[in-house]
DNA sequence: CGCTCTCTTGAGTATCCTCAAGACAAGTGG
DNA sequence: CCACTTGTCTTGAGGATACTCAAGAGAGCG
């Protein structure tokens, strides 16, 4: 944890503001106000939490990218998820008394995060909050079971290539280059493969052209037929 | 579905019986007793629901085996989960229209469904209701999380071993012999790998003497040993 | 007894990993 | 400004794990 050199930019932060609770509507901004929350930033590679730690606070992504993982008893680590901004993580202490896994983020991001207990008590007085959160988490395990899928049928194009397709959708579709935050090891650990894998599928495919890239950022030049290589097991 | 086969079986669920509400006390008997819910049973093989249909109910799993998998484009199938007596599936219903993965009984299961609107109506009353869903769901959550390190993060082995040690704790602990309702088929979908693959391993295994198989119940022989090939990465 | 279904076992192969060397870019210090 | 370092990425060669294909064994059932 680095929290102590992050001291600096430790402050109140406007829950009512952030798209979680945006939701909920004006109704319950003095609700929200009376919530301590602060927010922190890190910078890529600083530990926002480790697995094992105990769990006190729920976080939202404000800005930024930060990955979810877990570690091996050999040491491999397996990207659990992607958290991209306006998302939720760190639901475990809602449960367990630690986390199950570890949160760093990919570049510099801001958080916002809210204590377990005082969620809780909120809770407790706004039910909504939960029925939100329950939500979420629904729509998380969906998102887990796709990547079980993934992970435990498809072959390492396909998988590489459902990858893109889904990161250049959910990611600033605004141009047609999209930032790519993941470097080729961290693609590795995201879908159960090698950094030399991903990255002769890479040269391949810039080979044929069906991607280019450039400085950190790609391109899907064939997007049907990158579909198709998603859905191949030719 | 195979409902209409069912209907002599279909009889009002006693929900508040439920070891899901149970936890709730009883000072909610009466509002559970409003809830609108039924039994139903159903035959290994049969089909509780299929993904991409409406997701209008919840299930509890009084008893038997459920497995939950989505299939690929090209057929193959991935089981996701194995539900267990007193367990909840098919939360789908609450965030989406649809479900995303389909529900079918490893052997002969009795279940009890909830109308989603009809727990939503219980939900805003009795907010205790959305909460208990809210922790159950973030269990699965984790739960998910771990597979998704198992599936990859771990070899063929390493699986198989953990995926024996974690079915005999869950299950009847009672007897050394625990009961394996899988067929080599379906824990090779569960575990991404083929159905010679897992066969060959329990060969392997059992002329080691690791562990022992008769009709349909396994038993590990050597639990550290086995602790040692979940994490060995040799 | 023969049928079907699951499971086992073997032989050959494909996919993906490991090991290793080199390319490239960015940053550091002389 | 250039050598040198460092880290990421690329590319190749070889090998291991797990898959495919195929045949046979065993169990259950009509």
């Amino acid at each position: 944890m680095h929290l102590q050199q992050n001291n600096g930019q430790l402050k109140p932060c406007p829950v009512h503001e952030f798209a979680l609770f945006a939701e909920l509507g004006d109704a319950f901004s003095e609700a929200l106000k009376a919530v301590d929350s602060d927010i922190i930033e890190y910078n890529a590679g600083e530990t926002i939490y480790a697995a094992g730690v105990s769990a006190q606070h729920i976080y939202l992504l404000r800005e930024g990218y930060v990955k979810l993982f877990k570690t091996t008893f050999s040491g491999k680590d397996q990207i659990i998820r992607v958290v991209k901004a306006g998302e939720i993580f760190g639901f475990d202490g809602l449960v367990d008394i630690r986390y199950n896994h570890s949160a760093v983020p990919l570049k510099r991001a801001t958080v916002c995060r809210i204590a377990v207990d005082k969620l809780d008590a909120l809770g407790a007085r706004r039910p909504e909050v939960e029925r939100l959160i329950m939500v979420r988490c629904i729509k998380e395990l969906q998102h887990a079971d796709e990547r079980l899928l993934e992970l435990g049928a498809k072959r390492s194009d396909e998988r590489l290539a459902s990858f893109l397709l889904a990161w250049c959708n959910t990611t600033s579709s605004a141009s047609r280059w999209t930032p790519l935050v993941l470097s080729r090891l961290e693609i590795a650990q995201l879908l159960g493969l090698t950094i030399e894998t991903v990255s002769r599928l890479f040269a391949q495919w810039k080979r044929e052209g069906l991607v280019e890239e450039r400085q950190q950022a790609i391109q899907i030049m064939d997007r049907n037929k990158m579909k198709q290589v998603a859905d191949s097991q030719a």
